[in-house]
DNA sequence: CCCGTTTCTGACCAACCGGTTAGTTTACCC
DNA sequence: GGGTAAACTAACCGGTTGGTCAGAAACGGG
């Protein structure tokens, strides 16, 4: 439901073009889902051929995995600048601050999340996730690296880091599944308050 | 991956029919999507025509409307019978059977838990969501009950009840994104340490 | 044994799909 | 201002999709 975003009836250099795909793209993505969405809705989006897409993209799939590659990149690089301010050895706030980024980016491109989180897993016909893959774990690796040390400094239950990792993400990854961006919370400040029951679970202390 | 499940060469009892493809197309729209399931598929797998389909189901979206509501109500039935052994006073142990029985339908029904819980809500253009929009109300409405009157006894802390019943279902819905069903742990297991983790918190005690 | 109902088939439809190709327009550099 | 590379279009392809329809086969009760 954004705005056609095109700006122009000429031709567009190679990089804001391929932008303006890939944004095209990850909201039909989100949408109609991959199978549900052609290419000529894409193409149309962007006010251009279906053929000028494969000028640009190889293939649908190629598509697919340049909007979630493109999206959690720009996620991992915020991240790494957000855990650079916060003290090495404070585990416990360096997890909240990678849950208050991840949330902020559920808010600021929900779409894109969608895709990156729910539709690209469900294509079990994908060739090549690879590069995903590995932009996944890093992203994940991230979080674990910060449980690990929380438990070693004694901030943290001695429990499986994989467990509870995958705790956090789940919640995370929930959020879009019925949380509405004109509702009167922000995902930062859920995202705050399922940390705060996390840690402390919700028995009384 | 599972059997053709053609017994006959002749006709079926519209009941039996039914169930059958039912089960094809659960394990279909698992696998390869709602957009991405043809009914021509479908009726394959059933070793009957894609015609003969639409004498049984009025259209695809009916199909797997009928698929979801299915589902559902077997769960329901089944997480109610279970309850229904568990002493009234005791909603923790209420709350664990719920995750218990939730659990062991994610194991035995993998396919229905992926087309109920991932593919059926990611449909946007789907229309008339009502029927299992009330069965998943009521399916929430069990495991909020249980933690309403948890707090009320003093046995969980007080916060918002919406907030502690999606985190659990947020877990519970995430199991199948990460676990095997080959793997050392069932379901079952995991969900008994993720509803200690939540009910402890995950700092020391 | 016949008849009405249930269950199913085969052929068909318009629309749409991802992808290709041959050629055209635009932008930019010298 | 001519040439070259980047960006694009129009037309087309075979194949598939959800859905329809007229009629045939199997079934069960009388």
């Amino acid at each position: 439901m954004t705005a056609p975003a095109q700006t122009s009836h000429t031709k567009m250099p190679g990089k804001r073009r391929k932008a303006q795909i890939l944004q095209a793209a990850t909201e039909l993505f989100a949408e109609m889902g991959y199978e549900g969405t052609s290419l000529r809705d894409v193409a149309e989006r962007c006010g251009m051929t279906k053929a000028a897409l494969y000028y640009h993209f190889a293939d649908k799939e190629a598509l697919l995995r340049s909007v979630v590659e493109y999206r959690m990149t720009r996620m991992i690089d915020l991240i790494e600048t957000v855990l650079s301010s916060v003290p090495e050895d404070q585990p416990l706030e360096r997890i909240r601050a990678f849950v208050h980024a991840s949330a902020n980016h559920i808010d600021n491109d929900r779409a894109g999340w969608v895709v990156g989180s729910r539709i690209f897993w469900s294509i079990e016909a994908l060739k090549d996730r690879s590069a995903v893959v590995e932009l996944r774990d890093r992203y994940e690796g991230l979080l674990r690296t910060e449980i690990g040390k929380g438990i070693a400094a004694g901030l943290l239950a001695d429990r499986d880091v994989g467990m509870m990792s995958r705790m956090i993400l789940s919640w995370l990854n929930y959020i879009p599944r019925w949380h509405r961006l004109d509702g009167p919370m922000s995902s930062h400040e859920i995202s705050d308050q399922f940390l705060d029951m996390t840690l402390d679970g919700m028995r009384p202390r």
